[in-house]
DNA sequence: CAACAAAAAATGAACGTTCATTCATTTTTT
DNA sequence: AAAAAATGAATGAACGTTCATTTTTTGTTG
């Protein structure tokens, strides 16, 4: 059993369930079956280790969102596609939407690697170039479109997971996702 | 001097400047100008202290932000007076915005508190069963409009704190609000 | 107004606990 | 049997909280 990847998913079980606040060393090391000690086999420190996990899920995530891109495909499929490969992927493992949202605000990286957070959206601005270029997406600030797309998405999550809304009824995604896409094409 | 609002302040800077995990209470006290016991007149322990401080941003910011709330206006001018307002409450005092944002997901608080998480929403929740009674608004599911009025809000504030955006300039505001409007109204 | 005393507020050193990290020892693999 | 991996008790630093002591405020009396 690979060890290290015990080690990373204790970590993100853990803070999902009881939060970065009362997240400890020997409960990782519980959690995920190993001794205290041996956690710094494979990571340099605490620290290490939340900016390691961090890393996974951004590239992780990146990679399975992006994957929905089709190069040949046109703007609104590929904005279906993102959107619910992203939704899927959180809704599939809540810990790590609820892991990315407390490192994001939870300075256990110093300033310079801040702007790894903006990696995040690398997906989203593609394709809004691509929208823009075309003329199918609506001619407002690049943030605005961003904020309307992420902050969205993110909180139609936050929402779900607090059970204020249930994603996983038919339907509900794709309603969300076209409330969305009318709020930024043109014509709707 | 207010030695109780100035150890909420100091807590509402250290946060910001340092975030949740660096907080301690020595820090607190020598930020406020007050040895470390004293906090300990006016508040029952550090959790005590972060919640009574949430539940302070929370108040003002309704309070602030229904103020703008006019009985006999119109859904629209509703809708832009409290967005203007939400906006400027934390433009003014980013510290707010970023201690709301680490607070939600650290739960000092417990499982029964976290429904005041949803407080913040309640202008918002006003607003839109009268643009829905009216025929104004969209006619798509509660969760999905608060999502993109919350949710882009939210994003687009982390953004001009975050420097990718600048709210201050000539008519950013009203651009991001017209574009918000157009997304949840029918007409447009 | 000054002098004093009682009450209230504030202090910060000391205490006990928690926790990240280390490393001598043990277990497992090669 | 040598090397590599894993262990977990020990260490020391950090931190929240307490409380005996000091400082400030309030009230009273001559």
């Amino acid at each position: 059993m690979d060890k290290k990847q015990a080690i990373l998913k204790s970590v993100l079980k853990l803070v999902n369930r009881e939060g970065f606040y009362h997240l400890n060393m020997k409960k990782i090391a519980a959690e995920a079956g190993v001794a205290a000690g041996t956690i710094y086999l494979y990571f340099n420190g605490k620290e290490d280790l939340i900016n390691a996990l961090y890393a996974m899920i951004v590239a992780e995530f990146n990679q399975v969102v992006l994957a929905g891109y089709g190069e040949n495909s046109d703007v609104k499929d590929n904005f279906f596609n993102m959107m619910d490969r992203a939704i899927d992927f959180y809704l599939k493992e809540p810990d790590n939407f609820s892991f990315i949202e407390q490192y994001t605000y939870a300075p256990f990286l110093f300033k310079e690697n801040q702007e790894e957070n903006f990696l995040l959206l690398l997906p989203i601005y593609k394709m809004m170039r691509l929208g823009k270029e075309q003329n199918i997406i609506k001619d407002i600030p690049d943030t605005v479109l961003l904020s309307i797309i992420h902050g969205s998405m993110n909180t139609i999550i936050k929402l779900h997971l607090a059970r204020k809304t249930d994603l996983r009824q038919k339907g509900a995604k794709q309603k969300f996702r076209e409330a969305i896409w009318e709020a930024i094409s043109r014509t709707g």
